[in-house]
DNA sequence: CTAGTATTGTGAAGGTTTTCACAAGCCGTG
DNA sequence: CACGGCTTGTGAAAACCTTCACAATACTAG
């Protein structure tokens, strides 16, 4: 049914939608492609043909409507309902998630801390109390957990997600280096630091 | 002088790099192409052709020399000289990088930590010392630092971005979910967590 | 109502990246 | 040393993505 989106094409809505965004909160009606595309380190003709492939969004002659198009990339993202997350791994990164305010903002509602260390099952952070990792899967159903994110070790990771694909999550967004083996059905994206960083000096090691 | 290098091919010798060293650690002498691409999620042609585009590393009929391999795409990379690494946040994700043993493996070394909280300002982590980030100028041009990694709040990270640029830093790494604006000949790349979550969402309305 | 200015949406062109397919090369075996 | 099995390196083809360029349209001013 629907063509195929490049991976791109999503990433530039994302920026677009933060772009829009800021914009609504200065204050800004309406937006032109050519000003969206300054804000967004595109193209204006990048910023109309992303856009057209999922409709039409603008007037001529006049552009686009912050809020709008904002309603309208939420829609495309699929960022119109809420997300249950569950939040595996309650160390410093889990603990950062946890506290970011961009998530819950975004739609995204941790409704599971969990852990393996004892130390910390049973503890509470805000209104949650982290669980036992051995309860993930019973927790995923219970709860209707949709995503999970992995903030553990490395040697924890594929453990983990083994559990969380058997309890039906959907997607995974995994901090651990490296690259996870899930079932037909889960999608995994992976925040990759280190392959950043060897961008940076591949970059940096071109130009002297 | 150097033909210009697409960045997805820059991020999948990266994989590659990792894969090798995963290989290395397990013992296997040599790999093939279509042994890489497997653990690495691409196919073989792509592995020939991306390192193809640096020099002729294989042996017909053999396939490539796992250890030798690795040393290629780390000189590829810019890793095998050690990078000097000014670290400024030093709040739960910075204390997570400082930690992270995958960086000094890499050939990164966080020779400083900055903060401009003043309650953090002189205690210890390890064997460094908590900088005050007004001091962030003098730090990098004394110690040299090539690299700030900046995971400090969105509303401090474009005057940090200012100041590391003005000192000489030629790359950034940025944790802020923000767009920096960088003087020519500054690099910087992005660690972009929401973006891959609504990356996650869209592939997960998609199929539905 | 007409002219003029602005800006979208989109086919077509241009460019880049990926895949294909095969000659060239390496090794072990007999 | 000749043959067969295997695997690289690489032009050429195919697929994909971005940019161009312009007709279509919306509004404003006169």
């Amino acid at each position: 049914m629907s063509k195929k989106i490049s991976d791109s094409a999503v990433r530039r809505l994302s920026v677009y939608l933060r772009t829009l965004e800021d914009l609504d909160r200065a204050g800004a009606e309406t937006v032109s492609s050519e000003q969206l595309a300054a804000k967004s380190a595109t193209t204006a003709a990048q910023v109309r043909k992303d856009l057209s492939l999922f409709g039409s969004f603008g007037k001529r002659g006049l552009g686009y409507t912050v809020r709008e198009l904002a309603a309208e990339i939420r829609d495309i993202l699929g960022l119109t309902k809420p997300w249950r997350v569950a939040l595996v791994g309650a160390g410093r990164i889990g603990s950062a998630l946890f506290d970011y305010q961009g998530l819950p903002n975004r739609g995204f509602h941790i409704v599971a801390v969990l852990d393996s260390d004892p130390s910390k099952i049973g503890r509470r952070w805000g209104d949650a109390t982290i669980c036992d990792v051995a309860d993930l899967e019973r927790i995923v159903k219970d709860s209707g957990v949709q995503i999970a994110v992995l903030a553990v070790p490395v040697e924890a990771a594929q453990d983990v997600a083994d559990q969380a694909s058997r309890a039906g999550v959907r997607g995974i967004l995994n901090f651990a280096p490296t690259r996870l083996k899930v079932p037909e059905g889960v999608t995994v994206k992976d925040v990759k630091v280190v392959l950043e960083l060897e961008a940076l000096t591949f970059a940096l090691s071109q130009d002297e």
